[in-house]
DNA sequence: GACAGCATGTAATGAGTTACATGATTAA
DNA sequence: TTAATCATGTAACTCATTACATGCTGTC
């Protein structure tokens, strides 16, 4: 009785079984289309979980000959859909962001005025990269219906809400990089005019929300 | 010779350091008002990370008494500051989303739509949440200035990104419930009307950034 | 004088990344 | 026919989390 458990990361390779049979290396190249945007991993995870996933019975692989080379395809089993409507069925765990330009940010003070405008403008040329291929993409989607036209429903919500983000990121990178380039220096500004507004404005936002929110 | 390598999360303590000494306890304490906003991580690792940077000669530790227990308390070395200015000066790795609700999201039609509600609620009560402590503590730091009253022009810019982007979660939450509320069913909806009005918007943004821009 | 919770850590385990390896196919 | 790159994987190692352990402090 394997007492292995599945992660959340084995759930997102499972559902993508669940939508059709693939090879790892076209989880790879699915993962950088879709998953890429909400759950980012190494390419070896996607090598790795799918042999887990037949370990457990969750999955079924079998040897396909491609060209003159062997290629293993995963399917998923009955058990596996099971599992996966078992997962859907749990409280999932808050988003997270990881900031790295950000942390560059925090420390500004520490390092020169050229770093930080230079972390900055990292965070809106990812910005804009990924607004760039993820427009194309929904316009893709629009010409063509892309190779899942049944799942639009949910790509285009999931689409709106990345679009957003990304957009409130460049956004910000271009405020941020004035505000920057006006500073005499990194350290000691303290409570400038222009901190004490956004400041301000962060503490006004959305008054209706309660600050200890009913439970 | 150690060859011991940092990572970012070694210089986002060694950046901590820079600002003052702390024990791990307190570091722990002061990350989830900071850096856990743009680099989430447990707590045991600011017990390890410390170390770490002492065996590297990059901070000092020494015993302190604390009522009747002794705890150590870290402090930056001259070499320590050297290599955080070392490290600002690097470009800085991407961000990142982890969204784990949304996977959910993008499988939602192996599950029902109760599972997909409480994904997409789990979304908005987590941004009107981290929300509404981020408001609390920019209307501290306009009234008493905070910790490090020096370096609020640093964590203004911070506060005003954070802000807008939960902001746009939350907002973007009540318009999935509302749009998945609608719905018969959570598969094979395909391109509904909603779906293409969602998709022509994204293609529509921000039409003045290329789509393959100049490296 | 017991219990809750704060303060200070350690250990075991698992997840994830980077780097490497190698065969097949295509273009120059 | 070489070089590039596509396709398919494996291995070593680091990072990070979860769970545990334990002493102190205040309070009822």
């Amino acid at each position: 009785m394997a007492q292995e458990t599945l992660s959340t990361t084995s759930y997102a390779v499972l559902g993508m079984l669940a939508l059709r049979p693939w090879s790892a290396y076209d989880l790879t190249k699915q993962m950088r289309r879709s998953l890429d945007y909400c759950w980012p991993k190494a390419e070896s995870v996607l090598y790795d979980e799918p042999k887990r996933l037949v370990r457990l019975g969750l999955a079924i692989s079998r040897e396909e000959p491609n060209g003159k080379r062997i290629r293993t395809v995963y399917e998923i089993s009955d058990a596996g859909r099971q599992a996966l409507r078992a997962w859907l069925r749990t409280p999932p765990g808050p988003p997270r962001f990881e900031f790295e330009p950000m942390l560059r940010l925090v420390f500004a003070d520490q390092g020169s005025k050229d770093d930080v405008l230079q972390a900055v403008a990292v965070m809106g040329k990812w910005a804009r990269a990924r607004l760039a291929e993820g427009r194309a993409q929904c316009a893709d989607y629009l010409e063509t219906g892309g190779p899942f036209p049944h799942r639009l429903h949910l790509i285009a919500l999931f689409a709106r809400l990345y679009a957003d983000l990304v957009d409130a990121v460049d956004r910000w990178a271009a405020l941020a990089e004035t505000e920057i380039g006006g500073w005499p220096s990194t350290s000691s500004l303290g409570m400038t005019d222009s901190a004490r507004r956004l400041l301000e404005q962060v503490a006004a936002m959305r008054p209706e929300i309660e600050t200890r929110p009913a439970q």
